[in-house]
DNA sequence: ATAAGCTTGCGTACCACAAAGGTAG
DNA sequence: CCCTACCTTTGTGGTACGCAAGCTT
């Protein structure tokens, strides 16, 4: 039995939406979004069978699990059992699919249950959009059909541990499957699927050129966060929660960070404002996209640029990797890598990266971090007028001694 | 459909003063 | 090299305020 649904509190959640960082039940997930227009562009993905707090980016055909990228990254590690399994991805939908519907685009789900057809989401899956590409049924010519085609696209039998399709070119064209870069949350991030499309066809190679980033044409988008639950999916306690996962702790325990590590000033940082934590740059869950950053990878880093706190246009790409961001997915290398002997290399800086982001995740502190408990002792006994301190032996209407305020 | 007003949330300045840090003798 | 005195800088919390974004009318 997995998490009740956030909305009624009796059903099993399901389906997690990100614009509204909330798990809901099939039933609520339709009455929640068929409220309005707005609230129809919501993207929704099946919820992490995992952790059950985060939206699932993967399906392992295995284990028949749904992932988020932490668990699917945790669970199917490199050199682990489970490197090798079968995966699929998960994508996003919005608008009011009815039960039916949703048993088409996710096939390997059995236990969708009836949901009774909303009567305001009468044009059902006509509303539906799979996000993954910003193609909408309304855009893509062909209709439903090559909407569940895309729906249960990227059979990633062939990934490596790095989630990179080894033999995309093929398995896509020969299929007829449209092949397209993992989901982008289209209201959760600024990644507008209006302006997000991506022409691609399915007798276009596009992955298997050097121009792969031409073929993106995605217009640049504002990737800024607004806050923290968007960044990450979830509350901070609840991020901490997650990463307070034994499992990752314990993997960590042992390891001693680097002598004369460039970003440690940075690691004390405290970061408590709407900043992106860097360490958000790895899986970026939600942060304005999703956790793979289907955002063109040209453009993602020129946006990221811009818009991650503390980090400049003048910001090198060693300051990327110190906040945890993938190198890959920051230095325009390609998120994956047709078959060959650069993979083994984009393993190891996949792994390096994992690495480094456990360890800052590890590191890091969400609240306030108090260097000198003197002064803060010193501050929490004196005496205020509206907050502001005030000379001894004046007058005050805050005395933090006092239950109650002396005005 | 648009504009104006309202609400909400976030970031920051402000204050006094002890402690920390730096410098000179 | 160590110690002392002096000066400057830092950091601490509650509140008010400004701004921006979203929502309502």
């Amino acid at each position: 039995m997995g998490a009740l649904c956030d909305f009624c509190g009796e059903q099993r959640s399901m389906v997690y939406c990100r614009s509204d960082a909330a798990s809901l039940c099939l039933s609520c997930d339709r009455n929640v979004h068929s409220a309005n227009a707005l609230s129809r562009r919501h993207t929704r993905t099946l919820l992490c069978d995992r952790c059950v707090s985060q939206p699932a980016m993967v399906r392992c055909l295995v284990e028949n699990v749904s992932l988020c990228q932490n668990c699917d990254w945790n669970g199917h590690s490199a050199g682990s059992s489970a490197a090798g399994h079968k995966r699929q991805t998960i994508n996003c939908y919005s608008g009011c699919p009815s039960s039916s519907e949703l048993s088409k685009i996710w096939a390997f789900v059995s236990d969708i249950p009836n949901v009774a057809p909303e009567p305001n989401c009468e044009q059902g899956i006509s509303m539906m959009s799979i996000s993954d590409s910003g193609v909408s049924n309304q855009d893509n010519a062909a209709g439903n059909s090559s909407l569940l085609d895309i729906a249960s696209a990227t059979l990633m039998s062939d990934l490596d541990t790095a989630g990179k399709p080894k033999s995309l070119i093929g398995s896509s064209s020969e299929a007829g499957v449209n092949l397209l870069p993992l989901a982008t949350d289209q209201t959760a991030g600024s990644v507008d699927s209006t302006t997000a499309k991506v022409p691609y066809t399915a007798d276009q190679d596009m992955f298997s050129k050097d121009s792969i980033y031409e073929d993106f044409c995605v217009d640049d988008v504002d990737l800024s966060f607004e806050n923290y639950e968007e960044l990450f999916g979830t509350s901070h306690i609840q991020t901490e929660q997650l990463f307070d996962d034994a499992g990752i702790d314990s993997y960590f325990e042992t390891k001693e960070m680097p002598a004369g590590n460039s970003d440690e000033p940075k690691l004390m940082q405290p970061v408590t404002s709407n900043a992106v934590s860097a360490d958000s740059g790895m899986s970026i869950p939600g942060a304005k996209g999703d956790s793979s950053l289907c955002i063109p990878v040209r453009q993602a880093r020129s946006s990221i640029s811009l818009s991650f706190s503390g980090l400049t246009g003048e910001s090198s790409a060693g300051d990327y990797q110190d906040c945890g961001v993938s190198p890959v997915l920051l230095m325009g290398e390609p998120p994956w890598h047709p078959p060959g002997p650069e993979g083994s290399f984009a393993g190891a800086t996949r792994d390096d990266a994992i690495t480094r982001y456990k360890e800052k995740k590890k590191r890091r502190k969400f609240d306030k971090k108090i260097r000198y408990a003197s002064r803060k002792a010193r501050a929490d006994v004196r005496k205020r007028v509206k907050g502001r301190f005030v000379k001894a032996g004046e007058a005050y209407d805050y005395d933090p001694l006092c239950e109650t305020r002396s005005y």
